[in-house]
DNA sequence: CACGGGATCGTCT
DNA sequence: GACGATCCCGTGT
């Protein structure tokens, strides 16, 4: 097994957002908040891309106040504020002033499975510890006080980890983005990826797992 | 399981 | 003052 590797910056300034979110499947979120560490390994992706995209936030590159992050640098944390409730997690990609993001919609928990399960209080084995976006940053304690924060550094709060488990394209899955019917001409842009089988991963793949799978995020045996 | 509505507040018009 | 890149719970089948 390949020895994990903390991803570094330029991994973040490619310009090619849509290829960057297909890549981020597999590799781990990993989240340290008061002293504990908490990860999950990246299920379901979708990528934003200004200017040209309608359901981006920085559409037409519009700069506010919230999307201001967006224009920062790859390898930079977005997160921003869902229906009043929701802390939704983010990853600024491309170099500074092209505002590219990431969404982390989904993951499967690696370290820290009890606390985990405490946040997000639920029962032992139950899916829907994280599969969902605003499940993801309640699971590993994400908030909006990260916002802006780098996430390659060695003593950042949130690091994307490679374990040297690329997911082939064979066990990708492309579709829409959920929740942007507004974005017009962008809406079905196939640009929401999960990983095959996956049972993690948000509606409607998980309805077909009724039982605690015996496979993790790589296809290995739990 | 499908559907519908309420929660709740920062952001932008 | 309106509206979300959502989630959860209740209802009905």
């Amino acid at each position: 097994m390949n020895e994990a590797k903390l991803l570094p910056q330029e991994y973040y300034l490619s310009t090619d957002v849509v290829s960057v979110a297909k890549n981020l499947l597999g590799k781990h979120l990993v989240v340290s908040s008061n002293g504990i560490k908490t990860s999950g390994a990246i299920a379901e992706t979708e990528a934003y891309r200004a200017p040209d995209d309608r359901a981006c936030h920085a559409h037409l590159n519009k700069f506010t106040k919230r999307t201001k992050t967006m224009f920062e640098p790859g390898g930079t944390a977005y997160i921003y504020l869902c229906y009043g409730i929701h802390h939704l997690f983010n990853i600024v990609t491309a170099p500074q002033g092209t505002a590219h993001a990431i969404l982390i919609r989904a993951t499967s928990p690696i370290e820290g499975w009890e606390t985990q399960q405490l946040r997000r209080k639920i029962p032992k084995h139950k899916y829907d510890i994280s599969n969902g976006p605003g499940k993801v940053s309640q699971a590993l304690a994400i908030s909006k006080q990260y916002n802006g924060t780098t996430i390659f550094k060695e003593d950042d709060a949130i690091q994307i980890w490679d374990h040297g488990m690329d997911i082939k394209p064979s066990r990708i899955i492309a579709g829409p983005r959920v929740g942007i019917g507004y974005a017009r001409e962008s809406c079905n842009l196939p640009w929401r990826f999960r990983i095959k089988d996956n049972p993690w991963t948000s509606k409607p793949n998980h309805v077909f797992y009724p039982d605690w799978p015996t496979v993790d995020t790589y296809g290995n045996s739990i």
